[in-house]
DNA sequence: TTGTAAGCGTTATCAA
DNA sequence: TTGATAACGCTTACAA
């Protein structure tokens, strides 16, 4: 931990001027002998240029900031690990920001970029406020946001298609003859739970199914709630025969109580996830899942970012990514399950997954696949 | 995304000097009227302090690193989850390093630290090699390792301890009445494979009981190789009883394989797995499971760096995280597992969850829990 | 109480 | 080709 050398060290080393030592390191045309004597006197002295006086004089960080809710939430988890290759292999360091649902810390993240300690923001927020607005049109570095944005907010946008993905599982179920296709959903006040009650509504409508009020259960979006939930749905509604559930942690719970009352999955009861999270292939039986792309959507970002870092002035894009249906044993049961292979996860991880499976092999730790 | 203010600015802005505004900025006495004069300014014009001259001036960046091989296994995930938070009470940022499992990478991000981009470094190494030790040793600020490091190595050491680990699920098992008690592992030539097959023969040994290589197999960390690895366990020792594997994902991989052959988990077959992963207690039945302390590990890594930051000289230290064993329905039933309550991943999180939970509730992502 | 000026470690301009 | 020097935005002696 002794003081590092810096180019004026090295300068005297060398005998040279810090001009001349900074052309070097910098591949600046320069005389032969001036080239050998900075170089052996920086290997001698085991000089590294100090980032934050290069960034200073550079105005550039070469560090992205992604913002999230949790890093311990499946969805974004899946997201990180696209956005940290991607933003490696261009020479950003990833910073992680957990902003604990909090719509204040946000806004602190995005003001914060006025201290220029990244170059920009991938950010997910809970909720789109008029204040997340303001401070994003304020916001002093590019930023990227996952979720939508209202058009006019002047920031790159990626998407998911929820509508798309309930309709998805609903055709399905649909097509595996069920017509008692419950929704249990969280909290409705949020984002993705209000897309997803739409998306169900429509759904129905689509396949000329009526709306019934019994066949809809709103918890949270966790495992226990969402048991509780299925419990309730199913003393009201005993001839459910379909569940979609608003993510996978409430189909894990729904699995357990429809283990528990006897109901067999899928025959009696044919059950869908969302997010298609590493879980829905752990469980069991396994279980089909939209996949809303979380892995796709991370990669999104992070190469728009990339783009805009390089491209200051462009107009702001909006991409949107298709969801697709992973379908396993909790739909088709498990004979069929390994026909249709494992289209879920495995689809998603696509070619930025093989470096993290070698990683983890090597670590004795567990990737998941 | 208009060039920021900065001291001078205000300085102008407000008629005084700019060490003026520094003082003020800093809470240094000045005079009422300067006072004013200068907040007014700074808040017109909406001044955020540049971190990076901040610290360039100061030399610290209030930046930490943490590197592992890769953020989707959740061991290392389990540790972000309680490092982050902890860091961030500090006022310190996280940066993430994934080094793809590469020893080199490893080595790059300890010679990094030269670059002074950060203040600190938690780290799990893959194995601990020569270079490591000599790398260490000239490191430019202060790391904290996961994983054992030599008592000489000069660095704050957060430890497993993965054969007390064994010993607790071989005594389980044996009490449960098992006597051939198969090992299934991962790669010899890791440094998790070879203390967990040393931990083995030892539990063996205190139990009295044979070690017969029949009983052993190696594979790799993953789910689909732990499956292969179990088939030919069973071809070779049909008389098995109980599997102790060497992660959760291998023991995942068990279960499968066990189902399909019609052997009943915990009747016919006890399994145990390693690490307490979320997985755990996701699998079905449930899954008995060594945790080595990942999240606990992780917060006592965080908290070793805090200190060293603020007391850089003062002997390195060495912590050991206690193993615990989470027992759940593949060792003892289903209905036994329940009356032992789930001691084990919601233990983990302990305090450190409650924000994260949350989180992941109002974003409508899925925490574990 | 305030302002001037030096310095943190770079890069880059401009003479020499 | 090279060296002296001025930024980058901030903190902090030191003087006034």
């Amino acid at each position: 931990m002794a003081e590092g050398p810096t180019i004026n060290t090295i300068a005297r080393h060398a005998g040279v001027s810090i001009a001349s030592v900074s052309r070097v390191l910098n591949g600046l045309p320069t005389r032969e002998e001036t080239v050998r004597r900075v170089l052996r006197a920086a290997e001698e002295l085991g000089y590294v240029p100090n980032s934050v006086a290069r960034s200073l004089k550079s105005r550039r960080t070469n560090q992205v900031a992604f913002a999230m809710a949790d890093i311990g939430n499946p969805v974004y988890l899946a997201m990180v690990r696209e956005i940290q290759p991607v933003l490696r292999a261009a020479g950003y360091r990833l910073l992680l920001h957990s902003t604990d649902a909090d719509v204040a810390d946000e806004l602190d993240v995005l003001r914060g970029l006025g201290e220029r300690y990244v170059d920009g923001l991938i950010m997910i927020p809970l909720r789109v406020t008029e204040g997340h607005l303001s401070a994003l049109a304020a916001a002093r570095a590019p930023v990227v946001v996952i979720g939508s944005v209202p058009e006019g907010a002047g920031v790159d946008n990626v998407r998911a298609d929820s509508r798309t993905g309930v309709r998805l599982a609903l055709d399905h179920l649909y097509g595996l003859g069920r017509r008692r296709i419950a929704f249990v959903n969280g909290p409705a006040d949020t984002v993705p739970g209000a897309a997803r009650a739409a998306a169900y509504r429509e759904a129905l409508d689509a396949l000329d199914l009526p709306y019934d009020e019994d066949l809809v259960e709103v918890g949270d979006f966790y495992r226990a709630e969402g048991a509780r939930a299925v419990r309730t749905l199913l003393d009201r509604a005993g001839d459910v025969d379909a569940l979609m559930c608003a993510n996978d942690l409430i189909a894990l719970g729904a699995l357990d109580v429809l283990r528990r009352a006897g109901r067999r999955v899928p025959e009696d009861v044919a059950v869908v996830g969302m997010d298609d999270t590493d879980l829905a292939a752990v469980a069991w039986p396994s279980l089909t899942s939209v996949s809303l792309g979380s892995a796709r959507r991370g990669r999104a970002a992070a190469e728009l970012l990339l783009d805009r870092l390089e491209n200051g002035k462009r107009e702001p894009r909006v991409v949107t990514v298709e969801p697709r249906l992973a379908v396993r044993a909790s739909t088709v049961g498990a004979r069929a399950a390994e026909e249709y292979g494992e289209n879920g996860a495995a689809e998603e991880a696509g070619d930025g997954g093989e470096g993290a499976r070698e990683a983890g092999r090597a670590a004795g730790g567990e990737g998941i696949r």
